[in-house]
DNA sequence: TTCATGCTTCGATGGTAGCCGAAGCATTGT
DNA sequence: ACAATGCTTCGGCTACCATCGAAGCATGAA
C-alpha cells in the first residue's frame, strides 16, 4: 500500500526533501532522513517499487525524483490533513524558500503568496466565506472583471466549485482553489506576472519584477 | 503522521468501507477489516485522534464516519496512486431488499425515502440544521400547512423535540425524527400514500402508486 | 592495475505496533 | 433488578520492519 510507504518517518523526510521537484542523490536523501546509506537504499528501493519516485543514473550517482506531479499533490494533501490536527511532523514544510513563497498546487497558486491573496480577497469583502464554502460577492465579480478580465461565465463548471479553500502545505492556512483559483493563476501566467520554474518537475512559481509589483498592488498587505 | 494511519491494512480497510460517506458501527468496521472488536477499537481511537473519522453515539452503538470530504479526497488520491502501480481494493455494493427503500423507525419514516425527504427539506431551506439540532423555517411552516395540513401547534410536545436528525440504519445518513417526523408519517398513512406492510412484525412501508407520485412531487430529487 | 567513491546486499538485532483473551463500563431491553 | 449487547481497557504475546555493521558490486580517477 502506498500510504504505508509514506507512513515511515525516514521515507516521509525523503519525500519531503523531493517536494520541490528537484532530484537528489541517494546519499543526500540519506542525510536528509538522518539514516545510514544502507538503510536509505532499502527505503529508496521500496519507494521506487511503489511508483512514488524514479531513479536516474548519472556516473556513480543515483538521482531520485518524484515520479510526477500527482505524487506531489497527494503528498501535499496528506500534509494538509496532518496540519489540521496540529499533529504535524517535526520536520515541517519545504526547506526551499522559493517553494515556500509560491508554488503550483494542482492548477492554482499556493505558498505564502497564495495565502496572502486569499486573505486579501477576504478582508476586502471580494469573497464571502462560510466554513469551507466560499463565494464571490458582487464587488468581487467587478474587481475580477476590471483588473484581471475574468468574468463569471468563464468560471462555470458542472462539477467543480468556483471557489474552494485549500489547506496550504507550508503555511498551514488556506489558499484559493476552484475554477477561480485556476483562472487567476492562468491569468498571471498570460500577463507574464509569473511562470512555473523552467526546471523539469519543479513546482516553484517565479514572479517577474513587474509581476511582483502588480500583484502587490492588487493583493498586497503593505508588508512588502 | 496521517499516512501511517492509513498505511495499516486493517485501518485502510475501515476507511475504504467508509468512503461512500455513510457511517458504520465499530463492530461492522471490525468485520470489514477482519479483526476483533478490541483491535478495531484501538484502530478507531487512533483514526479519531488523527482527525480522519468522527464518532456519533446512538444508543449503545458508535457510528463512525469520515470527518469531511477533504479526507475522502486524499484517500481517493492515495487509491489512485496505488492503482497505478498495480492492485487496488474493491468493496461492497448494495445487498438489501425493499426494506432499504422505506420502513418504519419507531414512528417515523426511514430508509432511502426517509433520507431523501430530509435532504429535500434541507436543500429547499424548509428546515435549518445546525449539527444535530434542526428547526423549521417560516417557509417550512407554510409548506407543511399548505401541502400536508400540518400546523405548528400539532407538533408541540413537552419532552420530545419537533425535529431531530436520526441516523438511518441502512443508508447511514440522517432522516427526520421528532414529532414532525411522526406527524408526517401519520399524514402519509391518512392520505393513503403509504402504509405499513401487513405482515406481522414487518417494518416495511409500502407506498401506493398515487402516494409515490405525490411524494415525488413534494420531495423528489428528479432522479426517480 | 589499484584505489576511492557511491550504492547495494546480507545478516543480525531491537523496538514498535498489531493482535487477541479476559475483564470492565455503558446502554438497552425484559 | 437482571441479563444481553456493544464497545473499551488491560496485559502479554508475536511478527514485522527499520536500523546498522560488514561485505560485495559498480563506476570513475590515478
Amino acid at each position: 500500500m502506498v500510504a504505508s510507504l509514506v507512513g515511515d518517518p525516514a521515507r516521509a523526510n525523503m519525500l519531503t526533501a523531493l517536494m520541490n521537484g528537484r532530484a537528489l542523490t541517494a546519499s543526500e536523501l540519506a542525510q536528509e532522513a538522518g539514516i545510514t546509506p544502507q538503510t536509505a537504499s532499502s527505503h529508496l528501493a521500496k519507494l521506487e517499487a511503489g511508483g512514488l519516485i524514479e531513479p536516474e543514473k548519472q556516473g556513480r550517482h543515483r538521482y531520485y525524483r518524484l515520479t510526477d506531479d500527482d505524487v506531489a499533490f497527494v503528498l501535499e494533501g496528506l500534509a494538509g490533513l496532518a496540519a489540521r490536527t496540529g499533529h504535524m511532523r517535526v520536520r515541517t514544510g519545504p526547506k526551499d524558500p522559493a517553494l515556500r513563497r509560491a508554488r503550483i498546487c494542482y492548477d492554482h497558486l499556493a505558498g505564502d503568496i497564495g495565502v496572502q491573496m486569499l486573505d486579501s480577497l477576504r478582508t476586502r469583502h471580494l469573497i464571502r466565506q462560510k466554513k469551507q464554502d466560499i463565494e464571490l460577492t458582487p464587488d468581487g465579480e467587478r474587481f475580477l472583471a476590471k483588473h484581471l478580465q475574468i468574468s463569471p461565465y468563464m468560471l462555470a463548471h458542472p462539477r467543480r466549485p468556483v471557489c474552494k479553500a485549500c489547506l496550504d502545505w507550508s503555511e498551514r492556512r488556506h489558499h484559493l482553489a476552484g475554477t477561480l483559483g485556476a483562472a487567476m493563476m492562468q491569468r498571471f501566467a498570460e500577463l507574464k506576472w509569473a511562470a512555473r520554474d523552467a526546471t523539469p518537475g519543479s513546482r516553484v512559481v517565479n514572479f517577474t519584477r513587474t509581476g511582483e509589483k502588480q500583484f502587490a498592488a492588487l493583493f498586497g498587505n503593505g508588508k512588502d
